[in-house]
DNA sequence: TGTATTTAATACAGAACTGTATCCTACTCC
DNA sequence: GGAGTAGGATACAGTTCTGTATTAAATACA
């Protein structure tokens, strides 16, 4: 009907391997690392050759800078998708900056495989530092933002800086996260973040005055 | 005059390089990664050629077990000297714990590095995971009771077992350290855990009975 | 001092990977 | 339906890396 369904067949046929070939690149990442995995690797998980890749990113940084993008892109959507129910509805506050945490990474084990890897990438370059910081800013703004939401409605005030408590949190999710997954048995995940979490809020929280 | 004299020598030169390629190794690995690197860079670091490379080792494989071995006791002898210190001596318990945390690693960001390299191998690798959890625990057991003496002699107790509390400190520490390295200017180094950890402890302590 | 042994350098063969150049196929558009 | 174009496969050249086999040097030892 619209001038662009006539174009759209051949550029969906482009972007859809755009995204097959992102996705082998997940996969593949997570499994063997960013320099452990080849082009070839990632062409052979999404059912290309090396034909289609280069058609299509110019190197496998290139690619990788691409995946981060769309990941991030995709983070910060969930994100606003999430925010204003979590800051309405239910329950307490640590319960909402967790959930918020949790629900955007299903799968946390791949998740946090290529987090590490991108985090490990950033402190070697500046660029990706950069990149990688932009990203973490947004998001803790979210979280940060929606803190200050809850702290309103129900009348408490922190004692210290709302940006810095979610700092903290987060800190906390990542290094529990990391003993949850290395040991699985023994520390079960958001066990450390459950147990201690609630204590720090606790002795930050004041009644508004 | 010993017989362990007269074989020194050769023994001492061999063990030279092999200690020279570790110490090589080590920095390459931080610099560009595990896989990033090449056994000729290594080689190249340590000012050797890939002959002596793989007159001492199998493979680069078989370097990083040998690395991550050296780099356990090394630690494991570090603590075992600092904890009669830290245990007897005059400070408060999260000074205690933090300080060993620290002065085990003289340059943080290269020490960050490798662990984070070694952690994300391990959540790759069954048999490194298994070494790496060695390790871990035995690094754990040894802050455990460096706690337990000190709430021990300061006449207090601990809601929760002492381990567990160690678990949060090292969570906190991971993540914390992280956030420092990324953006130096915005998180100085150790301050999330003098912020908070007090908190935690505060939360968690009680006059024994 | 001379011989044997150990250690590391050098030379080499093979594998893996990258990136380009070319070809084929399936759409697009007239 | 036929020419033109874009997407992707195939083939190839060049590089880099690994691991081994051989050689040279240093040390031990007599």
């Amino acid at each position: 009907m619209e001038p662009t369904r006539r174009l759209e067949p051949a550029k969906r046929r482009r972007s859809n391997t755009r995204a097959r070939l992102l996705a082998g690149a997940l996969e593949v990442f997570a499994e063997r690392g960013f320099h452990g995995a080849s082009v070839e690797d990632i062409c052979e998980r999404a059912g290309f050759t090396r034909g289609a890749f280069y058609s299509n990113f110019g190197s496998k940084d290139e690619l990788v800078l691409a995946l981060f993008q769309a990941t991030t892109d995709r983070l910060l959507e969930q994100i606003e998708a999430l925010l204003p129910d979590l800051a309405s509805q239910p329950g307490t506050l640590l319960d909402a900056v967790l959930s918020l945490l949790d629900e955007t990474a299903p799968d946390q084990r791949q998740w946090h495989l290529i987090s590490a890897e991108f985090t490990l990438h950033a402190l070697r370059d500046p660029d990706a530092a950069e990149a990688l910081n932009k990203q973490r800013t947004m998001f803790r703004e979210s979280l940060t933002r929606l803190v200050e939401q809850i702290t309103e409605t129900s009348g408490t005030t922190l004692t210290v800086p709302a940006e810095q408590f979610v700092r903290m949190v987060i800190a906390v999710h990542e290094g529990a996260r990391s003993q949850s997954l290395l040991e699985p048995g023994e520390v079960p995940a958001g066990s450390l973040e459950h147990t201690f979490l609630p204590m720090v809020l606790e002795a930050v929280s004041r009644p508004s005055r």
